[in-house]
DNA sequence: CTCTCCTGTGTAAACGTTTACCTATGTGTT
DNA sequence: AACACATAGGTAAACGTTTACACAGGAGAG
């Protein structure tokens, strides 16, 4: 019950190897009488080609790596979707890997990805390990950042414009005559979360408001922390009558944490980065940055054919930066 | 700019090849003034190992492939986290691919898998493919299925008890005094469904109850097939003042629908399969059956580990087929 | 009729590792 | 002194492909 290889292919065919290789390959000249006969014999024999032996002959491995900060987080899953779909259309296979928000398993996550030798790293960065991208974008590898830019770090980029979403998002809460609005904010070590405190602050600036410290609340854009945003924020002597919240996990921790508090969740106006399920549910009073993974994941899989087509190594060309 | 390989790291430490690898592998006799020497000369030049010529060469990619039937679901990327993490520790690296529920995806991420040499398959199956299925069994690769039986295949099975806790789940409606229950069942190609739908047969036949086909909504699992469901169900001449529903899109749909119809969502209790986000603002009027993705990816990876450290090859045991 | 070029096929050398086998020391035991 | 055995390290053959090169026959051009 050993594997086959393609001298057994070969020899069975009465033909070489160099043949068989060429009929699974559709390369070089060959009869249209062998290639029938070989592909007669790999069927019977149910053979399967060795793509381990065939990358590193080629020295290419057909793959290409993605980290996401958090796998179960559907965000992330629906960009990796889109772009495995993409891969595969081009034969190309995702590998997938979890850095769990944390920079020491990203670091991890990089240096397999190196060893496996995928042709270009998708990632969805913790904002860490500058140094080792920048090693590894010098040493050839294509590194498109996804979601996320890194600080110092110059390389593609395909992400919403968080900026201008969050302004968009603080001036739907000013329209509403709020003036006393909470800010739950992100980690400031991530750029999604810098991007769209500083919206916020804009767009209340822009209305000759002033950002009060008091109602701003840093989470980590975990469940867990939306729920002391909440316990925080309206607990406060006088509470917010609006809150903005950074990402849809904080979201979803503010309205437990206003249940736990037994307050009413229609009692305060939020709008949300990011949707909520059973978000239509809350319509009158919750309302949400519309983020589109798919697309991302769409472009980002341009990028990589783009960048996979020309067959790269010569050019040294400025960074594309895409902003959508 | 070219990669480094062992030769020039033999030529550099002004050793042999053979000696590095010695190094690197921690296999063999090599003396402590070598084996620094040879470090010191990887961390010099970042010397990377080529994993690829390495799995070549041992006949042993260390990985494992993992196909489920829907990515951006948070359920099977838990159990896919869970064994990422399991791997890791052994060295070993995990391939995921999404089927997206179609037998067709399936078949060739199957394919795809078999020709990257992975040396075992996790498998969360769309109930298709049997025959495929059986050969790769055959020949020799460890499969193991996940949350979802297969009809047909004899293999390990890491899932949940479906049957017994659908069974539970009934029987508090039940108690709760409700007569006239709708069921809202998934597709009946899939294992889960099956199996959930049969426990809630029974427990109705328990209490002396028939199943009345009226009653029952066959749904795809997806969140469009719950609002369906719902349109239908709550427009019943007699609506049903409690709903079983098998799974958790199928529950938002469910509520969403409730939502379209202008009613309370107080006014149906609700028993769902798989938690809802913010299901603690329903809890008055539903429960929920919790599913133990963490769990279900822990006992795979013991699976896995378990399989792959008897370097196989010899045994025809029969198959363990474990319940939790 | 010769020269060139296209077609079809085989031979063998890579790709970058690991490892079986060999040789050569030293060290301890009898 | 003779032997066994542990230590240390080199040589070269694999692993299963692809592909550069070589060669041969036939066709078309001059």
């Amino acid at each position: 019950m050993r594997k086959l290889t393609v001298k057994d292919v070969a020899k069975e065919a009465g033909v070489s190897t160099a043949t068989v290789s060429r009929v699974l390959n559709n390369s070089g000249y060959v009869s249209e009488q062998v290639r029938s006969q070989v592909l007669a014999v790999v069927k019977k024999l149910n053979y399967q080609p060795n793509s381990i032996a065939r990358s590193l002959k080629q020295e290419k491995t057909r793959s290409i790596g993605m980290i996401v900060p958090d796998m179960t987080n559907s965000y992330f899953m629906t960009i990796a979707r889109q772009l495995q779909r993409k891969c595969m259309e081009i034969d190309y296979h995702l590998l997938i890997i979890d850095s769990e928000e944390d920079p020491s398993k990203e670091l991890k996550a990089m240096q397999v990805l190196m060893e496996k030798r995928v042709e270009a790293i998708v990632l969805a960065g913790t904002g860490g390990n500058q140094e080792t991208i920048r090693a590894m974008s010098n040493s050839g590898i294509y590194i498109l950042l996804i979601d996320r830019r890194i600080e110092g770090i110059t390389a593609d980029v395909v992400a919403e414009n968080n900026r201008v979403a969050a302004q968009e998002a603080t001036r739907l809460l000013l329209q509403h005559g709020h003036r006393n609005i909470g800010i739950i904010k992100g980690p400031q070590a991530i750029h999604t979360a810098v991007e769209r405190y500083a919206g916020v602050r804009e767009a209340l600036v822009q209305a000759g408001l002033q950002v009060q410290q008091d109602y701003v609340y840093e989470g980590d854009y975990s469940r867990e922390s939306g729920i002391k945003a909440a316990h925080y924020l309206l607990n406060l002597p006088e509470p917010p009558t609006a809150i903005f919240s950074s990402n849809n996990e904080m979201s979803y921790g503010l309205y437990l944490g206003m249940h736990e508090l037994g307050m009413d969740l229609q009692d305060i106006e939020v709008v949300s980065f990011g949707d909520l399920d059973l978000s239509p549910l809350f319509h009158n009073r919750l309302s949400v940055v519309q983020q589109n993974p798919a697309e991302i994941g769409e472009k980002a899989g341009d990028c990589i054919i783009d960048r996979l087509a020309r067959n790269s190594r010569e050019r040294i060309t400025p960074p594309i930066v895409r902003k959508y």
